[in-house]
DNA sequence: CCAGACCACTTGCATGATGCAAGTAGATGC
DNA sequence: GCATCTACTTGCATCATGCAAGTGGTCTGG
């Protein structure tokens, strides 16, 4: 570790991991997409991430401990990346910036029902959603309850509801 | 409003405006350090923003609404920066940041002193701290209770401990 | 067992953001 | 009215981003 640090303040040394413009896109769309690989990731995304930009932040995002890789058993050269324990603990922190940017953005309806769930749901709802992403990308036990496959159903509704 | 955004999604649009490694820096500063103008906020800085960047980022938050300006009185060219309701909302958000920096990170000891009180005080106090933040950057009326005087006291003593 | 599709990246290049040092222009203080 | 202060701006080097295209392994159907 030759690299310094802007400084030791603990906001700071977050931002210094996660200030970019796309290292919190890659890790929501692990997270509540449960999109695993880099093909799944370039291409389910909304916000059309460049393939260079997505190969740099899952390296990053690796070194710094928030992200693992392991080899996909089935496609010899293919990825499965998975959450850490610290990414894990960012569900609060984007459940606030979604909470946010429903009051103070013009953000899609379908795009905030997720966001709405999460925000009424509160920490209760963040825990049960923590539980279940260890088990997804951990090997904890699976939960009782099922926070992702609520938002998932939740979404889907919504783009139903558009569709009318 | 020509500018296109990457998507609706409430997540990536607070990204879009706060999601580069300084504006959080500067809200940061007005908030938990009451330095309301540009020479404070660039003096004062930790990090040591660059004025250039400094000036950049003032005019561009005032543009998305999460600060005003105003004249100064008492020094004709000299301006005040306060907190919009927007951003005073952040400060969950930036609680947030100072948790998880605070577990994930080699933050410096007295400067996570504030961000431990935050944590602990817990919504009840965010509440408390927006309402001063209020009245300090709004106008409305001052509050009972000062939360900003309980985080400058608590560093305060942090380095006064360190001093030892 | 081989052609073609697929996948996970890399490369080249243009453009924009950042960082540093220095400069400027008005305001204030004595 | 001269030095100093304040709020910026400017020039320039370097780094990050975005786009299009390429590369080289890997799987699949016949």
């Amino acid at each position: 570790m030759v690299q310094t640090e802007r400084s030791g303040c603990p906001i700071n040394l977050t931002l210094e991991r996660l200030g970019d413009p796309w290292s919190l896109i890659v890790i929501r769309d692990l997270m509540f997409g449960n999109r695993r690989s880099y093909g799944a990731l370039l291409s389910g995304s909304e916000e059309k991430i460049a393939s260079n930009i997505l190969a740099d932040r899952l390296k990053r995002l690796v070194r710094a401990g928030l992200l693992t890789r392991r080899d996909d058993p089935s496609h010899r050269q293919k990825g499965i990346y998975s959450l850490t324990e610290a990414s894990i603990q960012l569900v609060p922190l984007l459940a606030h910036m979604g909470a946010w940017g429903r009051r103070h953005t013009a953000a899609s309806v379908e795009l905030s029902v997720r966001a709405e769930l999460l925000e009424v749901g509160g920490p209760d709802l963040w825990n049960a959603f923590m539980d279940e992403l260890r088990h997804l990308h951990l090997g904890a036990p699976r939960p009782a309850r099922s926070v992702f496959a609520e938002l998932q159903a939740a979404y889907r509704n919504a783009l139903v509801r558009r569709g009318d």
